[in-house]
DNA sequence: ATCAAGTCTGAAACTTGTTCTAGATTACCG
DNA sequence: CGGTAATCTAGAACAAGTTTCAGACTTGAT
């Protein structure tokens, strides 16, 4: 059973369960296949967005009947988060390999936050899709999506040089992934200009200085 | 021409245009269409959320015709947003008549939205119909999201006790703004508890702090 | 009161996400 | 290799948002 199928259908079991622990072993086949999915995904987002992404041509696409594709990814939000984790994956590579430069970890939280934000704007189509999927997303994706938000943690701790962080440090994490995310919306939706968006990024990153000295 | 109808197809015009401004003149029984209208959004997402709000059923409800309900909201969630609107008029007249009492302007903002957070645990389901609506929204209803987003602000700046705040106050508020949504998003998507929001809020609130004696 | 323009209605049509089905194909077990 | 269960395919079918259209109704101006 292919990586995401466990929730099959929306209106089955009200439980949440865990979505990394077991992936029952995928042939070379469906890997390959969930790999064409997704890269058909990334591909038609990039073209026009959340709406460029249609089932049908992401199965035509990726040359996968309509079914196959719906027992691998349950929902468009389904896919669409998937599409997330992955690039989140590469992304989360990239910086490692340049880690943020600034004295403070206010300051390198903030251009982690600005180099990601620079990535998805060469890609604003793909950057639409997937963050409009993730707010979209009902119950029925929340381990898909958490999974996407503790990746998000992981970065920006990365970035603020913790290992283990205090509660206090924990919530101005949350909230700054609060911002990131509704940031980029207000960004998306042409609402907020660039420079805007980075100035929220600075000013919440600020957050980050009060957790060492206060509380 | 009923007021969101403007903007009345969403392959037309690119430009942005005010949703204030002009009202272009209401009959009295468009404006009781438009408030059926609106009552019969409210009532369906109280009960089951943004899928509940059918547009047909709208119609129905509302004793409109689908052609006429498109009319007055170019689209589901126009009708969401503007129901919105209408939601955060009346909060905003309930705020009035029990200013918050903290002593600091951080603790009023968190008193305020806490209220207002306590409201909307008290009809989950609209609240996730119009919130998805919201972050959902794209530029075609960029003029009502940001409607909204000032309605907020002004409620926020409010809370605070300021008449004319600082460019560094009015980040903060946004930042404000950004957790606000993005964490009753996680809270309505299970994905976060009460406790967990009230925390964030409280954390963002002290960003308040920082504008008063920094910067 | 009458006419023209604009609105509203009811119903059908179209689009795209999602589900379902019957029949091939594939993977695995002995 | 043969059999069986799981998976995949093609395609129809269904659901809900959106569009369209012809005809009835309102409104406002003359």
């Amino acid at each position: 059973m292919p990586a995401e199928a466990k929730t099959s259908a929306k209106a089955a079991q009200p439980a949440v369960r865990a979505a990394q622990p077991v992936t029952p072993p995928l042939t070379e086949r469906q890997e390959a296949r969930r790999r064409r999915i997704l890269h058909a995904s990334a591909q038609l987002a990039s073209r026009g967005g959340f709406d460029a992404v249609q089932m049908r041509e992401v199965a035509e696409s990726s040359q996968v009947a309509l079914g196959t594709l719906y027992r691998y990814f349950p929902s468009k939000v389904h896919l669409l988060v998937a599409t997330m984790q992955d690039q989140l994956a590469h992304m989360h590579g990239t910086l490692r390999k340049k880690p943020p430069a600034g004295d403070t970890a206010a300051e390198r939280v903030a251009e982690t936050l600005m180099r990601a934000f620079r990535a998805l704007q060469r890609e604003p189509h793909l950057a639409d899709a997937m963050v409009r999927a993730l707010t979209f997303a009902d119950r029925s994706v929340s381990p898909e999506v958490d999974q996407v938000s503790r990746q998000t943690t992981v970065i920006i701790l990365d970035a603020m040089g913790l290992d283990d962080p205090t509660p206090a440090q924990l919530s101005a994490v949350r909230v700054i992934e609060h911002t990131w995310h509704s940031a980029l919306i207000t960004w998306l939706s042409g609402r907020a200009s660039i420079a805007q968006v980075k100035i929220d990024i600075e000013t919440v990153c600020r957050l980050i200085d009060l957790t060492s000295t206060d509380d």
